[in-house]
DNA sequence: GCCGTTTTCGGCCCGACTGTTTTCAGTCG
């Protein structure tokens, strides 16, 4: 069973974890958790790189060291260093810096002065009171851990974009209404646009008697006020949402919200720009010998560490920096580069409104054309297509056309991948469409190889078109299918066919960072909503979050051109 | 432990809030 990149990362982070408690050097701890997260996002295996040799130091945080370590773990599945770490300071010590409250320090005093090694160990001593009588702690940090436990639950599952948007905008609207407040934006990771997000920041420009820090805390939906300090506090939602809010004034709206946009990593690396140019950047402007001389809007903040405007999507440390430097950002695509959609349901299998109904709403989204993927006969629980049913679904869509104008119907269908690679559907009646979207909807286990073979197999059928959800993860629900993706998009390039990324925003496949990977190779994406109603047509928009995530342009996509482009384009070589 | 237009050593982002203190450590983002 080979190693998986996030097996790799836990190893890590668990290191950084027990580092941490051992106050080992803090850059060290750093160094740890950086690797962990290049490793965890990276859309190569580990395994295989090592395999092929590849020279892992090569990439960004891991040096000479970290690349070893990799090495060994991939061969060996152990690692020593962690072996030796464990010996002498309990693994299970890192489920406690995961309360609210506890970090290395207190953790570790816990543990040599009460030998509490575990959740367990904590819930019994807060509750007999011995916590508050350690040096450091007092009777309402006990509390507070008390309470905190209650809340406790391993692995939080984050939120996902489309909850957060319905949670953040009554919010925001409620904040408006404050006194004396000027702007109000939701930063952070909400606003960088990721597929799930664990907390909401929020940032307010306000003078200095506006009530806006009381009228947060006292929002209707608070369950629990973690923090109020006079610029900055920090709320639970009853829905279990944190939310963290900040009030500068606004001579400093830039340089706040590109420091509560974060990501943390790209801050840390622009902050270290700044200070080789002698400059000093924190929330409030950027700074030369204590004199402001940046800082209302974001641009200039950048401006003064010598980049252009970086969108907020780029800014996870991913090489967005290295390009700004080189002037060679992506000019990222929008919604409105957006010309018809590719993957649409009608009633005829799972979808809930029909033919002409699908189509309307896409004329009603000014698009130019809108294709029919209904399932195929395979997947009965969402009444799949037989082949005479697609042929009389092909007479239909060819009478509509005829109606039509300004918009083209394309024909075409969700043929299920069947498990030995075949595709649903006979070739005969393929043929007659216009092109075809094909996906995996059962059979999930299959080993990784396996898998890969499966879908290279239909690749090889001349009439597969579209690789519809590339990897069939539901968020927070379904794990993805182990497929060597790689391996699939060379397959694709060399057939001349596509990958999709799916929009609806449970599935969000590809991930922001295959997408890189496939503009990289050069292989060309449908952004497609898998739409099953009207209402989901606007599911398009988060695709394009994450399609700018993966810095596609809109020539990395094949929806964004004309008809006849278009057709050219899905015709294989 | 990483990194380099200061390139193999000596740096490593910066500030707010809380609680336990009495000037600050710990935690968080």
């Amino acid at each position: 069973m080979p190693v998986h990149n996030s097996e790799i990362a836990d190893i890590f982070e668990e290191l950084a974890d027990l580092l941490e408690i051992e106050e080992a050097n803090p850059f060290r701890v750093r160094a740890y958790r950086n690797a962990a997260r290049t490793i965890r996002g990276y859309p190569k295996n580990m395994a295989d790189l090592v395999e092929q040799n590849t020279d892992l130091s090569k990439l960004p945080t891991i040096g000479k060291d970290l690349a070893g370590k990799i090495k060994v773990i991939v061969t060996k599945g152990k690692l020593p260093l962690f072996e030796k770490l464990t010996s002498r300071t309990p693994k299970v010590l890192n489920n406690m810096l995961k309360i609210q409250g506890l970090g290395p320090k207190r953790v570790k005093r816990l543990y040599q002065h009460l030998n509490i090694k575990n959740i367990d160990d904590l819930k019994r001593a807060a509750h007999s009171g011995k916590i508050q009588t350690l040096e450091g702690f007092g009777e309402k940090t006990e509390q507070m851990i008390k309470e905190n436990l209650e809340h406790f639950v391993d692995e939080a599952p984050r939120t996902k974009l489309i909850v957060a948007e319905d949670i953040a905008a009554p919010l925001v609207e409620y904040l408006k209404k404050s006194n004396d407040v000027k702007d109000v934006i939701v930063a952070g990771s909400y606003r960088r646009r990721q597929e799930t997000i664990g907390d909401l920041d929020i940032l307010v420009t306000a003078g200095k008697r506006s009530n806006v820090l009381d009228r947060f805390v006292n929002y209707d939906e608070v369950d629990k006020v973690i923090s109020k300090g006079t610029t900055r506090s920090a709320i639970q939602l009853r829905c279990g949402l944190s939310v963290d809010l900040r009030v500068v004034p606004q001579v400093s709206y830039g340089a706040a919200l590109q420091y509560f946009t974060g990501s943390k990593a790209h801050n840390i690396a622009i902050r270290r720009m700044a200070i080789e140019k002698k400059l000093k950047v924190n929330e409030y402007g950027v700074f030369k010998n204590n004199q402001r001389i940046a800082g209302k809007t974001e641009e200039e903040v950048y401006r003064q560490v010598g980049l252009p405007y970086i969108e907020p999507e780029l800014r996870e440390n991913r090489g967005e920096l290295d390009a700004a430097k080189k002037k060679k950002l992506p000019t990222l695509i929008t919604s409105e580069d957006i010309r018809g959609d590719l993957h649409c349901h009608t009633n005829a299998s799972d979808g809930h409104h029909t033919l002409t109904q699908m189509v309307q709403a896409a004329i009603e989204r000014g698009y130019e054309y809108i294709s029919i993927n209904d399932h195929s006969q395979h997947l009965t629980v969402a009444n799949g297509l037989n082949e005479k049913r697609v042929l009389e679904q092909i007479k239909t869509i060819d009478q509509l056309n005829e109606k039509l104008n300004g918009i083209v119907v394309l024909k075409s269908i969700e043929l299920d991948i069947l498990e030995d690679g075949r595709l649903d559907l006979p070739n005969s009646v393929l043929k007659e469409l216009d092109f075809t979207v094909c996906a995996i909807h059962y059979q999930f286990n299959l080993s990784r190889q396996k898998q890969t073979e499966r879908i290279l197999r239909a690749m090889d059928n001349p009439y597969f078109t579209i690789l519809a959800h590339p990897s069939g993860r539901l968020i927070n629900r379904r794990r993805p299918y182990e497929i060597d993706l790689e391996k699939i998009m060379e397959a694709a390039l060399q057939r001349g066919c596509l990958l999709e990324l799916n929009a609806h925003p449970d599935r969000l496949d590809l991930s922001d960072e295959a997408c890189k990977m496939a503009k990289d190779m050069g292989l060309k994406l449908a952004i497609s909503t898998d739409a099953h109603s009207i209402h989901d047509l606007d599911n398009m928009r988060f695709g394009i979050n994450q399609a700018r995530r993966g810095w596609l342009e809109a020539s990395d996509v094949i929806n964004t051109r004309s008809l006849k482009e278009l057709q050219k384009l899905l015709r294989r070589k």
